[in-house]
DNA sequence: ACACGCGATATAGTTTTCTATATCATTTCA
DNA sequence: TGAAATGATATAGAAAACTATATCGCGTGT
């Protein structure tokens, strides 16, 4: 459920891949050596936020704290947004929020 | 929205206050110098990954990677976890964690 | 006034990311 | 066949986080 080092790698990397990137050509985008990024894929290295967050971006994900309690609902959207057609199991859309504020 | 390194540090240092903890106690609990926290939350410093999930699970927030296109509802839903009269964590356990020694 | 807890800051040493660059083993494809 | 692209790995140096420890100024309460 929380997830550490390994698993932010994890994702990092599907998400490359989910976009059809090379290393290389991520590389590019997020000013990141091909080397270092592999290293961040395989999880072998601590990197630091602003690697982080540059790396996200490159990749249309963004960082989040999320509080605890909104955590299964968080994870429950990101899962929808995954799989567009999921209806396999789940708890029906009831967070309809079509908010619109600010 | 998006948030980058300050962004972070701001919320950090709120989700400590809102939490009622002082640096010490928060450096205890995450295993962090107090000197360092300091410079976390003032966005002095660049922290590594394993720092800031350290830090956020001391303060039950957890780090995600969100997909741009689900942002805007992660969002709201954390807002409206703490919105208003923000009494984040019902069942709040009169911990009593002066723990200290030194 | 004095002690106390607070956050900010300083120094110095250790550890690690991050960089640039190059190479390697596979796989893919013309 | 072999050229090209892939991810993994190596080396060496630079920059910065992180540590422990101590101190400082400020506010608060006794």
């Amino acid at each position: 459920m929380n997830y550490s080092l390994e698993d932010i790698s994890k994702v990092l990397k599907a998400a490359r891949e989910a976009k059809g990137l090379s290393q290389r050509t991520l590389s590019n985008l997020a000013g990141i050596p091909q080397s270092h990024l592999s290293k961040i894929e395989n999880g072998s290295v601590d990197i630091r936020l602003s690697s982080l967050i540059q790396l996200a971006r490159s990749l249309d994900l963004e960082l989040k704290l999320v509080p605890m309690k909104a955590l299964p609902a968080v994870e429950s959207i990101i899962r929808s947004v995954h799989s567009p057609g999921d209806r396999t199991s789940g708890p029906r859309p009831a967070y309809t929020l079509d908010d619109e504020d600010e």
